[in-house]
DNA sequence: AAAATACGTCAATAGTGCTGACGTAATTTC
DNA sequence: GAAATTACGTCAGCACTATTGACGTATTTT
């Protein structure tokens, strides 16, 4: 066939390498490693009728509990009207609850419930799992490593937003039974 | 407000951290990477009025030039239709042509056009960019460590299509100038 | 009292993905 | 040589996530 309807233009026949400067090794590397990383949960959400928006609310709702509405739309960097619909059902279904703000009764702090906490659990396990595999025989250093590179890799402005949770809570009670 | 039409469960109130035994500190980190690193060429995309799935197609065309739609396809782990609107689109606006498989002539061998190759490495750049400034003072052993992270983050089923595009292009001709 | 803020919601639209089905040309198999 | 299979294009319909704009309400700030 060869469709010529429009005027074609010369093909390039040669690859594109990193001979041009670009790191096309990494671009393309990072590429399959997220899509990977996110299939493990995704198939976990398809069988509660959840997307990949869930997760990330759900995700962001235990990391940070008793953030508000404007945090959340904050950190997750999209608008009011799409995260509507998917706190509406995550609430909805016993995974999220609302409180009014202490200070600011027209703020609603969101938290996880039992049910929310477990299901963030499931969705981190396998991602964690993968992690693990793929730092097998590193040791801390590299690992170290890697999480610079990541967090160098966010926009600075952002940074600050990462560090809210600490690695280690400093918090006294260290459980909710 | 604090809705309560539901049978508000307990909420809890700490956050979930690494003590879980789960590295939520990578996850988070790889979320926050990602979204930073596909946002630069978001942004040149809207100019055209494309979307990143073209952005997808336009990358493995360039570095796999006369892949067919099928190879396109088994990379990108999307559906014929998927693909279709996308790639028909990149077509008329000429940044991809279509050529006759040689020995089969029902298939279609993929190439980018010079605006097409322009196209790529102008989404690519930015990427690059920040690639290098996340590994500013990184000799080449921690980049490499990257690599190694990366490529071990991906399905190990997956893992040969990576290496399709050796580092170095061992062809004669190494460029099109 | 007026303005600004935090949030919820309605309506419309876009981009990307999906499944199923059908058609055509070319190749392979019997 | 006829039949089955393959590679691709396309049509129709659906789902999810995200967008913008607008409006309403409760609450806090000015």
């Amino acid at each position: 066939m060869t469709d010529r309807s429009h005027p074609t233009a010369k093909p390039i026949r040669t690859a594109i390498t990193d001979e041009d400067g670009i790191d096309f090794a990494i671009i393309e590397l990072f590429f399959f490693a997220y899509r990977d990383f996110t299939s493990d949960p995704d198939q976990i959400l398809a069988d509660y009728g959840f997307g990949r928006a869930h997760h990330r609310v759900l995700h962001f709702v235990n990391r940070r509990p008793g953030l508000t509405v404007a945090e959340l739309l904050d950190v997750l960097k999209i608008t009011k009207q799409s995260l509507a619909r998917v706190l509406k059902q995550l609430i909805d279904t016993g995974h999220v609850v609302q409180l009014q703000g202490p200070r600011d009764r027209r703020q609603r702090e969101l938290y996880p419930t039992a049910k929310g906490r477990a299901l963030a659990l499931a969705l981190a396990r396998p991602q964690s799992r993968r992690i693990h595999a793929a730092l097998e025989d590193s040791g801390a250093t590299e690992r170290a490593l890697i999480e610079r590179f990541l967090e160098a890799m966010v926009n600075p402005e952002l940074r600050a937003q990462i560090d809210i949770v600490p690695a280690k809570m400093s918090g006294k009670s260290h459980g909710d039974h």
